[in-house]
DNA sequence: TTGAAAGCGCTAACAC
DNA sequence: GTGTTAGCGCTTTCAA
């Protein structure tokens, strides 16, 4: 393993001077750099992280935090992340916190991100109010994408008129029975995001002087399954039944519209379905929904933590990400209308 | 920011005690380990994995190079390395090869990685000849999961056998024109996967003495609108029409099912359709699939890396990963039969 | 069982 | 523009 040692010693200069080449500092003649770079090229040689994290306290390197790694949000959020950080020689140290829930297992402040990363990026989760504490207490540029968390900068959509739009659109198609069928507060996900959507849905329908049926509203998990779940507790509800369903994800809205298939009712002549993501799934199964777009909401808030980490204090702020309307084919005024 | 010489001096005893007593080494007192645990948690002392790493050489820390994060396997295989990981005090380091594809663009010999990890886990991926030499160059446990690459360890299911299972199954149901969708050569995905695939697929057609129709094969790249693409070439062939696809993954064969309903075909009535890979997605949908885990064989790769890295030597080794055909509701006895 | 001290390989003042 | 040198914070012989 060559060490910068040979280098220097092989290009007639001193340790100093190939930091200083190799990492483009100024104060190295073109000349010098330019041989020192050769030999080192030639030498194979590759500084260690290692020996430079300690010495410069930096390591280069963000932290990412995850509930689920392998949920469409997610993933495309990870992968923005990563267009990000490796096209600036930044690693990317990904901790899923799936599976381990109780809140002591979590302890990130801790040994897991202490020390370890320069910047920290959450994925919309469920936190303990510890573990926001814990988040304030962490003394490096931080950032949550997908979902508000008190006092964190955030960059997401506005989930509250994501919902809203999407039961607009129902409304004004003419249906007055909606049902919900909203992400349970499971204890991965943040809080705030199924509560925000259930608000804009509530209001819709109220501010359209319709009633809520508290018995068309469902729970879900955010999976397909759970969509597919739901749709049969729909079944068993007495007629006249709701004629659209409003979903606060694409897959959930998927299970809906494949179950409801399954069981001979027509979308959207019998019920119509609404989700919110912009599944790529959702978009060939013809499914409207209110369309983001994670991985640039993750771009964003890596390049705020990347920002702030290259000096430009108050680079890390709030900011509200794109959404849109998309009408495809699952939504249709209801057929006695 | 407390280090271990505080520890020391509030425990009254050397660095190289405090260093011992942490990491559950031998040949410190019981006494003395419980006083200086104490201590260590009461100033909130967390070692330096900068200098720890200098100083013994290990990172702690495997890497996993994937294509893409945003797809099926690969959100899978993740999840599963890092639930080996996390548990054992491990860090995941993500690189992410998708976009950047020239190959002098992803060097990973060299910089990415080198030296930044103690062992290597690859994805299923298209590897450059060149990137092939590299990696036998690397001189670290080295596991690749999903798609055998010529001389490295691989976990993964035998792609040959579940193409020629799932063919084998349409056949059975009385198919004699069956069309195919396999994955093209897409330059990020391990080639040799979808070939493999193909094989099956024309051993078992050609076994059963029956021809494979060359204007029946399309070529898609993975992804649910792919997929939906080859079912609108599919419906420009002139009658009499294949009765059954068989698709390379359950995401693609998604795509060819909401687009065949979309056009008013039946499935499985007109259109028999099966995948490969045990999609949540395809579950809902009633999709024909052979199943296989992802995450179980990057655990398994993960395990195995790791078991080399604490010296057990030949611990790294190729494994079959279990697959299972299961029959839902896209297959069904052709039409005219 | 414990301690002293020499590194691990690089960076950052500061001097030249 | 370049070199000297003292760390960065931990681990690891080797002695005691």
């Amino acid at each position: 393993m060559v060490g910068i040692e040979e280098v220097a010693a092989a290009a007639g200069v001193s340790t100093a001077t190939v930091s200083r080449a190799i990492r483009g500092l100024p104060r190295v003649s073109p000349a010098t750099r330019a041989r020192i770079l050769a030999k080192a090229e030639e030498l194979g040689y590759v500084p260690s992280s290692a020996a430079s994290r300690l010495a410069t306290g930096k390591t280069r390197t963000v932290g990412v935090l995850a509930p689920y790694v392998d949920r469409w949000f997610f993933g495309k959020a990870i992968a923005g992340v990563d267009r990000e950080l490796h096209g600036r020689g930044y690693n990317l140290s990904l901790f899923n916190l799936g599976g381990r829930s109780a809140p002591r297992e979590r302890l990130f402040s801790r040994s897991m991100v202490h020390k370890q990363i320069d910047a920290l990026l959450l994925l919309c989760m469920y936190l303990y109010p510890e573990e926001v504490e814990d988040l304030h207490e962490i003394d490096m540029p931080l950032v949550v994408v997908g979902g508000p968390v008190a006092g964190i900068a955030t960059v997401g959509i506005d989930d509250y008129q994501a919902a809203r739009t999407i039961t607009e659109h129902l409304i004004g198609l003419g249906h007055r029975h909606i049902a919900l069928l909203h992400g349970s507060d499971d204890l991965e996900l943040n809080f705030s995001v199924p509560k925000i959507r259930v608000e804009g849905f509530h209001d819709a329908v109220h501010a359209a002087d319709l009633e809520i049926d508290p018995d068309a509203v469902f729970f879900g998990n955010f999976t397909v399954a759970s969509g597919a779940e739901a749709l049969r507790r729909f079944l068993t509800l007495p007629e006249p039944r709701p004629t659209a369903m409003v979903c606060a994800s694409d897959e959930m809205a998927l299970g809906v519209l494949f179950e409801a298939r399954r069981h001979g009712l027509r979308v959207p002549e019998d019920l119509s379905i609404v989700g919110i993501d912009g599944h790529e799934m959702g978009a060939c199964a013809g499914l409207t929904t209110v369309w983001q777009d994670p991985t640039g909401q993750a771009r964003r808030g890596t390049q705020m933590l990347l920002a702030e980490l290259g000096g430009e204090v108050g680079a890390v702020h709030s900011e509200v990400a794109e959404q849109r309307l998309v009408v495809r084919e699952t939504t249709a005024p209801p057929a006695a209308f």
